[in-house]
DNA sequence: TCTCATTCTTGACTGCCATCAATTTCTTTT
DNA sequence: AAAAGAAATTGATGGCAGTCAAGAATGAGA
């Protein structure tokens, strides 16, 4: 645990975590300063571990500048790859309400600065504003219609297609027909079940069908949304 | 629609659904009268039809009495079975707080009873009793450490430690050594994204091995649970 | 800018599982 | 209880994708 910890002291120039989450930044600028005492802020280096599964969860991570990623690990040592985090998603969500263990992983892609509330601070907010509980709500059914999106995917289609899904939604997020892909073709393997080689392969399928162009392993262009999608 | 649509007006000797639900069997009785009057009755035959993709969606779903269960449907037709519901269960939850149109498919497995909740008073109730959103977001959080679990399986284990780890949890749930399972081959095999013919294989396999027994296709008897999931 | 480690791609082969088809077993109906 | 229909099993075959291995491209760091 080498990453620096301190109570955030930027209410002046520096920019608060608090106001870019959705979950909280409805609210006036009284109650955010509120919020605000309840956070600290912690910086990691690339590659860091913000937790591990097995340890004990209490805390919700909200991401601030860089890129988290969460990851299980079956018992084989294979990877799913949960989810990259920008800045302003957060994790940790599940043991704040139930569970009190972590099932999953979490680590720095980058340099990253991301802040904290302890769930006992959270659970004074949630009483103190209710409306910041409807709002966790609204994002908690977000992603569970996602996760469940993307459990049918596995479940009805084949690697090609989770590919062409994933590029469709990563094109929808970003708006350009040039798409940044946010990870490694380890990774993207991980995220999609399936491994580096193939990723490759099929990527390499789609550009000699038309339906995109690789300008380098990370960058892609989109030539034909919908034929991916057909 | 064939179904039949009457005000619950259950308060003598029928149980009303609002006293069986997690969300809501924590209220003291004159908090549930008040639920309770927002609470309409419809039952179903089996196979009915309770909500398609593509319907508007501003209704909360529980289940009474039967068994439903929710399924997608991919554009090549192939079936993914989100989950089966028994009384108590919920559903409908995410267009509750976001979007409002259903992306899933809901029917009954047996002749049902569902109670509905209508979004507007589901908003006044949570309004009136936050507590009530608190006990959302648990079962929320618990849904979605369930389904990134499920997709976790998906991504990195085959069909035969799917199988065996969806007995595991029939078992775990069901606490007896002898298991029922909750559907067919075609539903399971729809459940766990294989086919009715491999489910069977894998079943035999299975049982050979010694880890299970089946008695009837829908009884098995878990012999040795740790060897079923090494 | 050059170098080196890492990441990515391509090839050959294998195996898991889907598909199609034919019985057999179970369940439901009359 | 018998018969019809539905569900489940078993067999044969093929294709998608995983694995292992080698070579090419990328980009991070000096």
């Amino acid at each position: 645990m080498s990453s620096n910890d301190h109570l955030c002291g930027c209410h002046g120039s520096m920019q608060s975590c608090v106001s870019i989450v959705p979950i909280f930044n409805h609210l006036q600028p009284p109650q955010m300063e509120t919020i605000m005492k309840a956070v600290r802020t912690r910086t990691f280096k690339k590659g860091e571990s913000i937790y591990r599964a097995g340890d004990f969860s209490d805390t919700l991570y909200i991401v601030h500048k860089g890129k988290i990623k969460t990851y299980r690990l079956a018992e084989s040592g294979k990877e799913y790859l949960v989810s990259v985090l920008h800045p302003g998603d957060f994790s940790g969500e599940y043991a704040l309400f139930s569970e009190s263990i972590h099932e999953s992983y979490a680590e720095t892609l980058e340099p990253s600065e991301i802040c904290t509330i302890q769930r006992k601070d959270l659970q004074g907010i949630l009483e103190k504003y209710p409306e910041v509980a409807l709002k966790i709500l609204g994002e908690f059914s977000r992603k569970l219609e996602q996760s469940e999106k993307q459990t049918a995917y596995f479940a009805t289609e084949r690697v090609e297609s989770r590919i062409a899904l994933y590029l469709a939604d990563l094109q929808r997020q970003q708006g350009e027909r040039l798409v940044k892909l946010p990870m490694s073709r380890k990774d993207l393997a991980a995220h999609l079940g399936t491994t580096p080689e193939t990723v490759s392969r099929k990527l390499a399928d789609l550009e000699s069908g038309g339906y995109i162009r690789q300008h380098s392993p990370k960058k892609l262009e989109i030539l034909d949304l919908d034929g991916l999608l057909a």
